[in-house]
DNA sequence: CAATCAACCTGGGTGC
DNA sequence: TGCACCCAGGTTGATT
């Protein structure tokens, strides 16, 4: 569910909030969802904890903690991380609650219990760090490196566009936005792009983002940001799952089509696969 | 390195 | 209402 946007709506939500908070309970209501410690061990490492910084890193999103360990949280394609006064009603498919000397409660909830929280050391941070693609929206990531990055790839663009480890953040929503924004099909392989392509492509992406960021996310189905609102950007989708309207730009019926096993929207006159002359 | 598929789980929507 | 079936915003690991 949650991509780069939302999760980074999420975290802005956060972190004003979290930031001087303890941690003073826990309640796991699903233990399958805890990554790699015991139950309890997670419990006793968290309890007491105070909470001082709370980040985004690709679509994961980590609490910086008074103690050496960090809480990493990856909500998958339903996990939700909701704020709540303690006295709110429990939300449906909690799955952990943090208790806060606040007053309030932090709840993943994840119907589908893909989700996962981890607590890990900075050692282990940075080698996810590591091991993830650079962010978008950073001024590291230039038009130069993605160009590089592009033309030593051969696979198709979707897949590739949504490996993490080539380029943090992008779903499936934002991929098949990013490619109609640059009038490029989705199984184009990446070394058969021109520079102009590139550089429209890595326009496509950053512009995609950051207008999804002041929507504050895309709600479909499940996705709400830590307070439980709804985002807008569905509002302003040009082809995700708007298969049989018209394409924005030249009203050909937007297609569906499976690429890479993924639910793919295209106007299959816009993204044509070879060049037509006018 | 690239492609495909299964797996992890469950809910929601649709069509009969 | 019930039921079968399809779809799902993510990621990993096995296999070819």
């Amino acid at each position: 569910m949650p991509e780069l946007p939302e999760v980074a709506t999420i975290v802005s939500d956060l972190a004003p909030r979290l930031v001087g908070r303890q941690v003073v309970g826990i309640e796991i209501l699903w233990p399958g969802v805890i990554g790699y410690h015991s139950t309890g061990d997670f419990q006793r490492r968290l309890v007491g904890q105070r909470i001082v910084g709370v980040r985004r890193r690709a679509k994961y999103i980590i609490v910086d903690l008074s103690g050496a360990e960090k809480l990493v949280l990856h909500l998958r394609m339903t996990g939700r991380l909701l704020l709540r006064p303690a006295e709110t009603e429990q939300d449906r498919f909690a799955r952990v609650v943090f208790r806060l000397d606040s007053g309030d409660e932090l709840r993943f909830a994840d119907a589908r219990k893909f989700g996962r929280l981890y607590l890990w050391s900075t050692d282990e941070v940075t080698g996810l760090d590591r091991s993830l693609g650079p962010e978008p929206l950073e001024p590291e990531f230039t038009p130069a490196l993605f160009r590089e990055m592009v033309r030593r790839r051969a696979s198709r663009l979707k897949p590739l566009l949504l490996d993490q480890t080539f380029l943090a953040g992008l779903g499936n929503i934002y991929v098949d936005e990013a490619l109609y924004e640059a009038r490029i099909h989705p199984t184009r392989r990446a070394n058969s792009l021109s520079d102009e392509e590139i550089a429209r492509l890595y326009c496509a992406v950053r512009s995609v983002l950051q207008t999804a960021i002041m929507d504050r996310g895309t709600t479909f189905a499940s996705y709400v940001d830590a307070l439980g609102r709804p985002g807008k950007h569905q509002l302003n989708v040009h082809v995700y799952r708007q298969a049989g309207e018209q394409c924005p730009r030249c009203g050909t019926p937007i297609e569906r089509i499976v690429v890479a096993g993924r639910g793919t929207y295209v106007c299959p006159k816009c993204q044509a696969l070879t060049i037509v002359a006018a």
